[in-house]
DNA sequence: GCCAACGTTGGC
DNA sequence: GCCAACGTTGGC
């Protein structure tokens, strides 16, 4: 099973309109992103994401499952993006900020931090641990 | 609100 | 196929 990392701001799509969405989940469309496209396309339904909110609130909040594997994004018409549908699973006991990554040296790696425009991300099998146990799971 | 990073577009 | 111009994202 694979880890990955999605993005959003919570003015457009949060967690909490993810969460009304319930286990049937929600296509992750809207993305223009041709490295975020190709890591949808390598998701597997089961697979687990962190949902991170970018803007003012920097922080992961929640974990979400890979409900519906990759298809035609229904909002683009050139035919060249494709997503994934996600459901939320559950929240963070204790969301994990932006800060709190770039403060622990053994996530310095991780994309979010190094490559902080790229909306979906894959996450490494230690990273994930790591931050569940940091946010309170 | 500013600016750096970076992806995309279009002219050549 | 290269590269400059431009637009967008996201942290600060």
């Amino acid at each position: 099973m694979a880890y990955w990392l999605f993005k959003s701001e919570p003015e457009t799509w949060s967690w909490d309109m993810q969460v009304k969405k319930g286990k049937r989940g929600q296509e992750w469309d809207g993305v223009r992103n041709y490295t975020a496209r190709n890591h949808m396309r390598e998701m597997k339904t089961g697979d687990q994401g962190f949902f991170y909110h970018s803007g003012g609130e920097r922080a992961v909040v929640g974990i979400v499952e890979v409900v519906k594997e990759s298809h035609p994004d229904s909002t683009d018409d050139t035919g060249k993006f494709d997503c994934v549908d996600i459901a939320a699973v559950k929240p963070l006991p204790k969301p994990v900020t932006l800060a709190d990554v770039k403060a622990e040296p053994s996530l310095a790696e991780m994309i979010l931090v190094r490559q902080s425009r790229l909306s979906v991300q894959p996450v490494t099998a230690a990273e994930w641990k790591l931050v569940c146990k940091m946010g309170g799971l």
